[in-house]
DNA sequence: CATAACCTTGACAAGCTGCCAGAGATAGCG
DNA sequence: CGCTATCTCTGGCAGCTTGTCAAGGTTATG
């Protein structure tokens, strides 16, 4: 929240209260990744503290949902830097990109369920201004190389294959299709969008 | 709802029943559409009527949102039915099939954020029962014509295409395109994931 | 017109959110 | 070790929403 505020000190919080944010944000992606409409009290309990501890570190229910979208972007972005997205050739890339992609549904399955927050109109969270772009730059150095048909701007493929991509979690989630057919589907599928021949 | 009870004879309802029910559904299409959090007392004033006429005809919200959700697949199953898809060439039944969605995005936003039922798992709402298996036949179709690559299975790319045409409308609905550029590109990707070459 | 169906008003219980104050516990400092 | 600021817990309260019920008024249908 006033992590980085600049003009305060780093006003230091005792540990166990950076205890309970963190219990309460893990317990908060867990309950609510399997029950999107769970209560605060809900997330309090399986967090070990009551609704109120929860309320004196996130003033309301979309805060809690917002400081907790932020921190999977947080790590998102991190497991991307980690992909070598800009060196790999293109096609590598992307595979790595959809596999960081998948590791990260696997662990915020409430991501699938953008049923929370009932009055925001953003859906600008914090994971649509931090991924799309490192998707789009991948695609447009694919373009640039050749790898890449350039018919199509790059800003929309990079939402279109986040899409894909959740419409094959979702058909998992369904049963539709096992782990395995929908990644490689939806690996087919991207590579098909981004007129990138597909290597058997 | 009990319209379609085999056992009872067809138990005729008043005409300002019938009346209120239809100007509640009316007025949950549009007020849910643009604010999925809107309140039964919201729903029923915009409907004319009051909260308790709303629960004498619908049990609870969620059967509400279920009845509407009924309706509008209705609805677009009319639509598919008028669009020809099985005669005209794959391309263009698939253009029409956008073509039809895209008029339903516009009369029934809900669908865009399906945020509503908090309990059930449904997903599999009247819609996907319905709209995926027609776009499959066609797919299939095209598939056999050779119109077509057949190395995706059909089923995977209707709700592929599906899913890419709600991102596609996210982005009319973000600001981030304009409608025409939005039908545009989604026309021409879903013609990329088809196999099918664009023609331009 | 008489009746059954429907609508309305008013009230109620239950659940959830958000807030506040006071008492108790704990960590970090001197 | 003891003190103090900080955090947590208990308990309660107001407001909103969902869902239900009963009584009485209204309208369509036969």
């Amino acid at each position: 929240m006033d992590l980085h505020d600049a003009a305060t000190p780093p006003r230091r919080r005792r540990a166990d209260a950076r205890r309970s944010i963190h219990a309460i944000l893990n317990a908060a992606r867990v309950v609510l990744g399997e029950r999107p409409d769970a209560s605060m009290e809900d997330i309090a309990a399986a967090a070990g503290v009551t609704r109120q501890t929860v309320y004196a570190h996130f003033p309301s229910r979309d805060a809690l949902v917002v400081a907790l979208i932020e921190a999977a972007a947080a790590e998102y972005l991190a497991a991307l830097d980690a992909a070598s997205l800009d060196t790999a050739p293109p096609a590598d890339a992307l595979a790595r990109f959809l596999d960081a992609g998948w590791r990260f549904l696997r662990r915020h399955p409430l991501l699938l369920n953008p049923a929370a927050p009932g009055a925001p109109r953003p859906n600008r969270n914090a994971l649509s201004d931090v991924v799309p772009p490192r998707l789009e730059q991948l695609i447009r150095r694919g373009q640039g190389t050749g790898d890449f048909r350039a018919s199509l701007p790059a800003a929309w493929l990079a939402d279109a294959i986040i899409g894909l991509q959740q419409t094959a979690a979702a058909q998992v989630a369904a049963g539709r299709a096992t782990t395995q057919e929908a990644e490689a589907l939806c690996l087919e599928s991207t590579l098909r969008l981004c007129g990138g021949e597909a290597r058997r």
